[in-house]
DNA sequence: CATGAATGAGTATTCATTCAT
DNA sequence: AATGAATGAATACTCATTCAT
């Protein structure tokens, strides 16, 4: 039984996660997430009191399982190279493999309704803590949080973004961006 | 025959860019377009074929606009220290100067139904002209124009993104912003 | 869950064919027939999918319904004779009686985008089924299935529709008709 | 200058029939219409106060221009064979020269909105004075008006709708309702 | 828990018509 | 006479949500 729900509430976050890829945040109806995971409308309102909060946690939760993904790649032991090598091409892989969510945390991370109730930072806390520590060790440049975060993700979020570039192509450019980011971040 | 009227058009483009930036794209019906323009919303349809062609067009003008923007203080006379700061403060300009279609720019370029049909880089290709000027004399680091674009362009646009990081905060950092990328692209 | 409520889905019908009656098929728009059914305009998408298969569906109906009124009026038993005149003052009654149907039925079927759809004569089979019998009995002439039809119904269906001429001076042309028709078609 | 406003007011003429074969009546908007006919919508207005009274009109020439088409054809020095005989066979004509025209004029005819207002017979009474001359010359039976019009009109507009039957077919039963339609109706 | 039925308020778009030139 | 612009009212249809079972 418990089994059961969960699956159920997950194909619902999935249908909604894989419309909102296909057909953008306007096009995910709550009866197409409904049809698409095979459950009736009225079932999400067992699971959430609007669609709004649906989209608000489910915001949250990609956005956090990005940050798992990422940290689950990164150690205290690594060399300051390394680090930065594991976050880029670590962030840029999730964005591959997981296209679906990275496009929906990017629409709602820039939608004003939803990007006001969800802190996406927030959940990357734990990455910086790490960084600090490169840093308080001397192995990584004293930049601001706040420009780090700058360097090291929006570049590699641009470069997905770019499906007009072939995969292969892709890859170079973020050999040369994990380059260009540990000449520039390591001291 | 009554002449088509521009300043209506005007006050319909207006009003659309800024109920994405209140409401985002899925709260920008036609009818509140109307209603904010004070027109009718059938009148829309004397100027657009529908509403996807309506925000596609204005999506370029838009994107067109910011580059513009940028080019006027552009210059080839100037040194590469001056023209990446003019680019990257100038685009941050942009961006609050132009709230609203900035973050209409953003949200439209992360629309799946949107961003295929506008290529948003293409409006920039004046300014890379620049800048392989500027490699071709030896005076910038002659990285790709994708790691070009995804270093002086998204971390200037994530900053801006920082509502919670109050203004002069956002300034210093900017600052910073622009030491990290003299150093890091300059010969 | 509630349960279909097919009183409900029944007046939606009625409603449809009681104004396509008084204001022809361009003047029976989703709305009005949900407010003369008294139901709210998105409960007709419960039933329908679109206005075009309400109507198609609802023509195949009634086209239906007439067939099953003259059905049960005639048998095998009758003469040609009274086969004749009860074809022909059956016709006559339905569209008396019926007038809302008759008139829903005439409009459609020279409607071409729904006349297409919906194959009317299928649903006489039945009767020239019967017809056949008495024609290999030799007491009906061999004319063809189309003739046959074109004989029976189309003058009844013309002169149902001369609202001009009053109710009982009708009926005496129908009994003429109905002269007209035995002697022509017995053998 | 004359010459030029007739043609425009033909083409519209001509573009609104052409619509309704295709569309329906329902499918036929002042603007469809303008557009096949090359006009402005405003245009239209130049020559019909509005849309009602536009279809009223043409659906009155249309009539009468079948009276005519079917007129041209008669004369009183015929036998009665060849009258019954040439007004089936040119009624039939006609609906396949000018199918768009027939189309609209039944649909008209069937429109409660329309019907009322056209009186399509009275068109006919020219044809009624020839059968009437045949009567008393006591060449064709003395059945009422609204029976012949019955018998050689709508068995005939049923065959032209058939448009499941090929052209070939129908004609054959064409033939054999001429011969029907000559023993019935002559003395 | 789960769901099909039901709906008021909304959607994008088109309508017939009028206006100003 | 002719027309593109403009619009209030309508169009078919979908929305997020609630209800009854």
């Amino acid at each position: 039984m418990r089994t059961k729900d969960f699956d159920k509430q997950q194909r619902i976050k999935r249908a909604m996660v894989r419309l909102i890829l296909e057909e953008g945040i306007s096009g995910a109806s709550i009866s197409k997430i409904a049809r698409e995971a095979d459950v009736s409308s009225a079932t999400i309102y067992v699971y959430y009191n609007s669609k709004e909060e649906m989209l608000a946690e489910v915001f949250r939760e990609c956005s956090h399982d990005t940050y798992l993904f990422l940290k689950r790649r990164l150690s205290e032991s690594m060399s300051a190279a390394e680090l930065i090598e594991a976050i880029v091409r670590g962030y840029y892989d999730y964005s591959v493999e997981n296209e679906e969510i990275f496009s929906f945390v990017e629409q709602c991370s820039r939608c004003p309704t939803l990007s006001g109730n969800v802190c996406e930072e927030e959940c990357y806390c734990g990455i910086f803590d790490l960084l600090h520590a490169f840093q308080s060790r001397g192995e990584i440049r004293n930049y601001s949080d706040v420009n780090l975060n700058a360097l090291l993700f929006a570049p590699v979020r641009f470069l997905s973004m770019q499906h007009r570039i072939p995969e292969d192509s892709r890859k170079e450019h973020l050999s040369e961006l994990v380059d260009i980011l540990q000449t520039l971040l390591i001291c």
